[in-house]
RNA sequence: GCGCCUGUAGCUCAGCUGGAUAGAGCAUCAGACUUCGAAUCUGAGGGUCGGGGGUUCGACUCCCUCCGGGCGCACCA
């Protein structure tokens, strides 16, 4: 609703300013005033316009508001301090309209987006930092959709790195377990009942003591272990052998152990891209001939990339004679690089390769397969890739080889997937030096004083993120036990798990992407002030209000459709007047909805949602404590409460959900 | 050395394309439950927005510079 006007009233000054100083201003600057006693929307263009037109701000505005006329939606205007433009809603119209839930669609609706997300190298738990990646990919999916895209999700799959072949050498030459050791240990962790036992945790351990074993011993020792390492990582790119046969096994178990930890949180995908098919399906050999054919890569014949071919670097400048700091792609040997293989992926992404994966389903949710690539896939299947825009959920580390690949991208031609590709940044979430403390990690001295230390999969340094749930979990069950006597254990069970996932989720939403998150108990198993749990509690208290009222939101909501037809004189003393200010703009608030969801996309930033509804229940909370709904008398004045109730617990729910955060029935 | 990010209350963070008096949460202190459930609310204290220049009618926001943190800059993935 706050959209359209905004809109509306753009549009207007826009043909006001034409017509009246003959300016065509395509940007009509308009912003929600500080206090309400400015009004809903103001415009500073005034002060724009007074070198131009050689008149003081104020003057400008008096004018401009004479010739704005009365205009559908708005009760008045004026001008206000040194030259602000201030525009006043029709309050009793605006209400009508939150009240019937309309709202226009996003310029975006239809768009074909593709989002990748969560990508843990299947060799180990997932950590606190996967979840962070998880959580956000998952909420920016449902922003996306709530916009009317059309949305994949993908997991891309590095099952035949470096870093599952870390694990595969520390099952063969630190455990010397051969492949049906492995398969049996598998099948035993499989039948584990509690996390502790499962095969990532397994993994987890062995992953660390592996990185830590090529470090160790003499200098030959080292280099032998380093080549081992290598000689690993081959075989299994390689494939057709034993050691390639186990790291499939590896990889396959961990990443169902991912899906499954994922699943807690209500995260699911529909594809998941490995790696071991853009090997050899031959992905790269497509990407070759195009980048070759448009001059992206070129073969370079001198300097130290001699034998390379290489393409030239994003921003870099123009230079005579050899570009020594151009990225290699192929490397002497005929190899290609990470960024190449990369490329070529999105080429896929995009439609653009003329190749595409085998798919079988691997995973089933409630109602839906998830898919992974194969080299021989069934038919019939769904068809991904072919995407208009894309969304890489991927940590701000790697900005630089995302540039890589979009400046191949532009340089192919392909311009306008360039500008729609978007790397999806943010910071990775660390641990404060007195959590890592607590949770008895060995803490260097001069890490002691820092604010955070970052988790390292490595090191198996971090928090695993099924302890994290499980803990949290226990956490809103002693909770929800004291509280919910009246309940038995399948619904404290429910209730508990939405409220702790409800913690989780907010806690890794509401800072922006560039923030590092310093990790910490006492924070994420907070569930008081701006968390998750508050913004439950809000529709929690509304929902009980409709219950001991014996009535419905959406009754709620039709009585006052009627009223406010019937009657609109009776309803308007309601949100006027200074102590009706806080009802005011709570309906203000419900109205934001869809333009905080078009700033949240325009941006890539799911935070704006969180703060929205974490303000929404703030305000409820106020409006709550100030007004008492169900022995309020006046029968008209009871409607208006009932229906601001509704609107608040529409608006809250519908929040919540987009943000992946279930809205319990008690708490 | 080059590039990107970052510095806002004791702590953790917001601050929309430059706009009106810089906001939350936590923590601290003082209050509010026979009420639609207190996982709540009310109030108080707490700020040279890292320093300095500049652009502008107007700068937390843009530019320059310095200081302090972080991360990238492989023929690794």
């Amino acid at each position: 609703m706050y959209l359209e006007l905004q809109k509306k009233l753009g549009d207007h000054l826009r043909a006001v300013l034409k017509q009246k100083y003959d300016l065509d201003v395509e940007n009509i600057p308009l912003e929600i005033p500080p206090d309400l006693k400015f009004g809903e929307l103001s415009s500073p263009i005034a002060f724009e316009l007074a070198r131009k037109l050689r008149k003081a701000p104020k003057v400008i505005a008096q004018e401009i508001v004479e010739a704005i006329g009365p205009l559908e939606g708005f009760a008045g205007f004026d001008v206000a301090g040194a030259g602000y433009i201030n525009a006043r809603f029709d309050r009793t119209a605006a209400t009508r309209a939150v009240a019937g839930g309309v709202t226009s669609t996003s310029s975006s609706a239809g768009l074909h987006a593709l989002v990748e997300h969560t990508s843990i190298n299947p060799n180990k738990a997932a950590h606190i930092g996967h979840l962070r990646n998880a959580i956000l990919g998952d909420t920016f999916v449902k922003l996306l959709r709530a916009a009317g895209q059309k949305v994949d999700v993908q997991n891309y799959i590095d099952n035949t790195g470096v870093q599952v072949a870390d694990v595969v050498v520390g099952f063969q030459h630190l455990q010397g377990k051969s492949l049906d050791e492995v398969r049996a240990l598998i099948a035993s962790c499989e039948k584990s009942t509690d996390y502790a036992g499962a095969f990532d945790y397994y993994c987890w351990d062995l992953y660390a003591r592996t990185s830590q074993w090529y470090g160790e011993g003499t200098e030959e020792e080292k280099a032998a272990h380093k080549k081992l390492r290598l000689d690993t990582l081959h075989e299994i790119e390689h494939g057709g052998n034993d050691t390639a046969e186990m790291s499939e096994l590896i990889s396959t178990s961990v990443l169902r152990r991912h899906l499954e930890t994922m699943l807690r949180l209500g995260i699911e995908y529909d594809f998941l891209p490995r790696e071991s098919e853009i090997l050899h399906l031959k992905f790269w050999d497509a990407a070759f001939e195009q980048l070759k054919k448009t001059g992206v890569l070129y073969f370079e014949n001198e300097g130290k990339n001699k034998g390379c071919w290489v393409m030239t670097r994003p921003g870099a400048a123009e230079t005579e004679g050899v570009d020594e700091d151009a990225k290699v792609i192929v490397r002497s040997n005929g190899t290609v690089t990470y960024v190449g293989k990369d490329i070529a992926y999105h080429l896929w992404k995009f439609g653009l390769l003329g190749k595409d994966f085998g798919y079988k389903p691997f995973f089933k949710y409630a109602d839906r397969d998830c898919w992974i690539s194969t080299e021989h896939g069934v038919e019939p299947h769904p068809h991904f890739g072919g995407a208009q825009a894309i969304y890489n959920v991927i940590d701000s580390r790697q900005s630089d080889p995302q540039a890589n690949v979009i400046q191949a991208l532009r340089g192919m031609g392909y311009t306008e997937q360039a500008d729609r590709y978007t790397h999806f940044s943010y910071e990775m979430v660390a641990l404060t030096p007195r959590c890592a403390v607590d949770l008895g990690y060995d803490v260097a001295e001069e890490d002691l004083s820092r604010s955070y230390i970052e988790v390292s999969g490595r090191k198996g340094f971090g928090v695993k993120a099924d302890d994290l749930i499980d803990k949290l979990i226990a956490a809103t069950r002693a909770e929800t036990d004291a509280r919910q006597t009246g309940r038995d254990d399948v619904e404290r069970h429910k209730i508990a798990g939405q409220i702790a996932i409800g913690a989780l989720r907010y806690f890794m939403l509401k800072y922006t992407r560039g923030s590092v998150i310093a990790f910490d108990f006492k924070d994420a198993l907070s569930f008081e002030g701006e968390t998750g749990p508050y913004v439950q509690y809000a529709s929690v208290r509304i929902k009980n209000i409709f219950r001991k009222g014996n009535t419905t939101a959406d009754a709620a909501l039709a009585e006052y459709a009627e009223l406010a037809a019937s009657d609109p004189a009776r309803l308007a003393p309601f949100f006027a007047g200074e102590e009706n200010e806080d009802i005011w703009a709570l309906w203000l608030r419900a109205a934001r909805r869809t333009l905080v969801l078009e700033q949240c996309i325009a941006t890539s930033e799911p935070a704006y949602l969180a703060k929205h509804a974490f303000q929404l229940a703030q305000e409820f909370a106020n409006f709550y404590h100030r007004h008492h709904i169900l022995t309020e008398e006046d029968r008209a004045k009871k409607t208006f409460l009932l229906a601001t109730a509704a609107v608040a617990l529409r608006e809250l729910v519908l929040s919540l959900e987009w943000l992946g955060i279930e809205s319990p029935e008690a708490m």
